[in-house]
DNA sequence: GGTCCGACCTGGCAGC
DNA sequence: TGCTGCCAGGTCGGAC
């Protein structure tokens, strides 16, 4: 579910009430979202205090104070939510003595901070993954990440070069987030629509003029769907939600993603689904190219 | 080293 | 109405 820009929303919401805040108590309800035993990781992360919070590509890099990094990885279910103080309370009340009660379905963790706050991870699907590792250990893992499509030093030249190298098709390719990293099944589509460029041209047939296209169209459509909170498809509790609840609009603005049949809204030909990599592509076959 | 494919886990939904 | 099978926004590890 959640990519670049539903993870960024995420953590902006996190930044506003975690940093400085000390984990009080953790609770892992679910020991399969934890990489490693759970009683190793609660003890990992409780009295450690947050400096702060920031995204690499799909992950939620939670700071601690004494070096050691907290990583969230959503997969394809996973959220986070903060109950402030007062809701914190009056949920405790009314949940008798049932431990757990008084949290919403599918929380698989839950994080009691130090000025009342609640932290809760619910992933019904139960594919996401946290631990705390070393600063050292999370600079390995990143450095085998691709770069940050908004960096600046994401640039049309380094698309292109990336491009270049590879003999899979473009879509397969921008997935893969040793390559760009960030980028998922919905905003690849979308971008690859807005540069008329056919996910099954092989990524090394892209050509530094496509490429300066596909680029602008990667930058424009995250900057886009972040600026209304990422993409929710309005259906269930396995949708995305802001860690505030909030829901993103960003479906509405979709042009070929989840729209198979429906007309091309630049050349009015139906949006045709096809099945690449194992994951659903939607695309316009006519003015894709 | 690059690429492909199955597995992970559960819920939603279409079709019968 | 209830059952079955397919599909889902991601990533990893093993095989080739």
């Amino acid at each position: 579910m959640p990519e670049l820009p539903e993870v960024e929303t995420i953590v902006r919401g996190l930044r506003r009430v975690v940093p400085g805040r000390r984990v009080a108590v953790a609770r892992v309800l679910n020991g399969t979202v934890v990489r490693g035993p759970a009683r190793r990781f609660t003890q990992a992360v409780e009295g450690a205090r947050i400096a702060g919070v920031e995204r690499r590509a799909k992950f939620i890099v939670l700071r601690l104070d004494d070096g050691r990094v907290w990583l969230s990885h959503l997969r394809m279910s996973g959220k986070w939510l903060v109950v402030r103080p007062r809701r914190v309370r009056e949920k405790s009340r009314g949940a008798g003595r049932r431990p757990g009660a008084e949290l919403p379905a599918y929380t698989r963790a839950a994080f009691d901070l130090d000025d009342g706050t609640r932290l809760l991870y619910v992933d019904p699907r139960m594919l996401g993954e946290m631990e705390v590792v070393t600063a050292e250990a999370w600079r390995a893992r990143e450095a085998a990440l691709g770069p940050e499509p908004l960096d600046p030093a994401f640039t049309p030249e380094v698309l292109d070069e990336l491009l270049a190298g590879s003999r899979r098709n473009v879509k397969e390719f921008l997935l893969d987030q040793t390559k760009v990293a960030g980028l998922g099944n919905i905003y690849v589509a979308e971008a690859l629509w807005r540069s008329r460029i056919s996910p099954r041209r092989r990524a090394r047939n892209v050509g530094p003029i496509r490429a300066e296209r596909l680029h602008r169209a990667i930058v424009d459509v995250l900057d886009e769907a972040i600026g209304r909170s990422g993409t929710s498809f309005g259906s269930t509790y396995l949708d995305y939600v802001g860690a505030e609840g909030e829901v993103g609009e960003m479906y509405d603005f979709l042009a070929v993603y989840d729209r198979e049949g429906e007309p091309c809204p630049r050349c009015r030909a139906p949006i045709r689904r096809i099945v690449q990599g194992q994951r659903s592509t939607y695309h316009c076959p006519r003015c894709q190219r």
